[in-house]
RNA sequence: GCGGUUGUAGCUCACUCGGUUAGAGCACUGGUUUGUGGUACCAGGGGUAGUGGGUUCGAAUCCCAUCAUCCGCCCCA
């Protein structure tokens, strides 16, 4: 016998935890639907050339590769084999699993382009795989929650994007700012100081003053090739705090006359206007020009959903990318999305107790009985229920009355019904309350008007 | 890919310096109670100490390897 165990970084989730997940997953869906969203879904399993390239050397190594069928190494020479790993990889393995929701869809955005009306909205919640090193927050296998609007230039759609946001977090009682910025900020930001080039080793370094603290990004960039004065004037500007609009004046200022930097902060103030105009709350949009973002193919305003009342990096994020489908054959396709992290929603939740009392079964009427006579009753009578719309189940087994109760009490079945000799007589059932302890002789139809 | 932590019953964890038959709580099974759960009391089952090797009269305990785990880095939700 082997000790059984879950695959490295996967986990199990049992009635308990679907619970919660569900409630979670049911209200994303309810607002993504309300929005127009429309549901899709993608394999699992993507052509590996669909994956690779997208989401940077690093990302490549964290895809979860498929290997081929049959005799793999059948049409393998020697010479293959000396190339080493990372080229022989792809010799045997022509698939993936898929590392986000975004890449497949603009895959499918790409070859549905004849029949999708657009703008396109499509939200989809799905799993995804990275071959990472599982710890805390962190899994092999995650679900996403993603909302997307391809199609259309407008920051409009930035703004319903916040609104959903809003919606979505308000209704699971979670507090969280969302963070924004925009990538055209950050590439103002490194153009003026003259590093152009240098704008993705900026945006990493940068991405983690929150938990590493300025000295050690600093310490980062000039390791990759930023001056003393350079991050001088860029800790000038880091240390900055003030509400939005002054952040915004603050920027305007350093930009002077730098039109990508000044095209990000105008996207900023729009996107804010919008949501202002329209008598939306905006007390928890934070602008904040440090925020960065890793996935590379943003370009536009980029957003991070983060808990107020703990630390625990992002639960949802997203933003603007102009040339997603480009690498599919479908040039100026620009779209913009939003990710829901589920996992650490739950965790953030939990850590809160934010969790409403969640049945775990859905269940209100266990039926037990002594004999074959009760059992041919309690099957009826359950059934009945049941077309009446009243879950119910029938415990199985006969024999110790015990049994049931026990059941009922571990599955929080608020209500034990039984069938014995003498209820059998009577035509009756003895409804027993589990909560209360309470009991009464009740018929068939009394039970029912109770639900 | 790099650095560290931990591995003992289904789960959470004890076991002093290496020394008899490896313990506890929870969970499970049965009973007190053959028409009543959740509380209480009684009894019971369940472990080759991750795996493999070594040191020793003797190893859960010390050493080596290996696998797994969790944490940090990289990156990320």
């Amino acid at each position: 016998m082997q000790k059984p165990s879950n695959a490295r970084g996967t986990r199990d989730f049992g009635p308990k935890e679907m619970a919660k997940r569900n409630y979670v997953f049911n209200i994303i869906r309810k607002h993504f639907e309300q929005f127009g969203f429309q549901s899709i879904e993608t394999p699992a399993i993507e052509n590996l050339s669909t994956l690779t390239g997208k989401y940077g050397d690093e990302g490549d190594q964290l895809l979860f590769k498929i290997l081929n069928s049959g005799d793999y190494l059948s049409k393998l020479s020697e010479q293959d084999f000396q190339e080493g790993s990372k080229k022989f990889t792809y010799k045997v393995s022509e698939k993936g699993l898929r590392y986000d929701l975004t890449v497949p869809f603009a895959r499918f955005v790409s070859m549905n382009r004849n029949d999708l009306a657009f703008p396109f909205r499509r939200y989809q919640i799905q799993p995804v795989w990275r071959a990472d090193r599982p710890q805390k927050g962190r899994y092999r296998e995650f679900y996403q929650c993603d909302a997307d609007i391809i199609g259309s230039n407008s920051l409009l759609n930035e703004a319903e994007l916040i609104t959903l946001f809003q919606a979505i977090f308000s209704s699971l009682h979670l507090k969280a700012n969302l963070v924004i910025n925009s990538r055209k900020v950050l590439a103002g930001v490194v153009d003026v100081i003259g590093m152009t080039d240098h704008f993705m080793d900026f945006a990493v370094a940068i991405d983690k003053l929150d938990k590493i603290g300025w000295e050690a990004v600093s310490k980062e960039l000039a390791d990759k090739g930023f001056s003393l004065d350079q991050c001088q004037v860029l800790a000038d500007l880091i240390v900055f705090e003030g509400n939005n609009l002054a952040k915004i004046d603050r920027l305007r200022a350093f930009f002077n006359g730098n039109d990508l930097g000044l095209a990000g902060i105008k996207e900023i103030e729009d996107v804010l206007k919008f949501i202002q105009q329209n008598g939306f709350d905006n007390t928890n949009i934070v602008f904040d020009y440090r925020l960065a973002r890793g996935l590379s193919y943003y370009t536009g305003l980029i957003f991070e959903g983060k808990a107020i009342d703990i630390p625990f990096g992002s639960i949802a994020g997203g933003g603007r990318y102009d040339n997603l489908t480009t690498d599919f054959g479908l040039p100026n396709m620009s779209g913009v999305g939003l990710s829901f992290g589920i996992e650490r929603m739950i965790d953030v939740m939990d850590a809160l107790n934010l969790f409403p009392n969640i049945p775990v079964s859905g269940s209100k009427v266990l039926f037990a009985y002594f004999d074959e006579e009760g059992q041919t009753q309690a099957f009826q009578y359950v059934n009945e229920l049941r077309r009446q719309g009243i879950p119910s189940e029938i415990y199985p087994e006969m024999g110790k009355i015990k049994k049931p109760f026990e059941f009922a009490d571990k599955k929080k079945i608020p209500y034990v019904a039984v069938l014995g000799e003498q209820e059998l007589l009577q035509n009756k059932l003895n409804l027993k309350n589990m909560e209360s302890g309470e009991q009464e002789l009740l018929s068939l139809q009394e039970l029912i008007q109770k639900f």
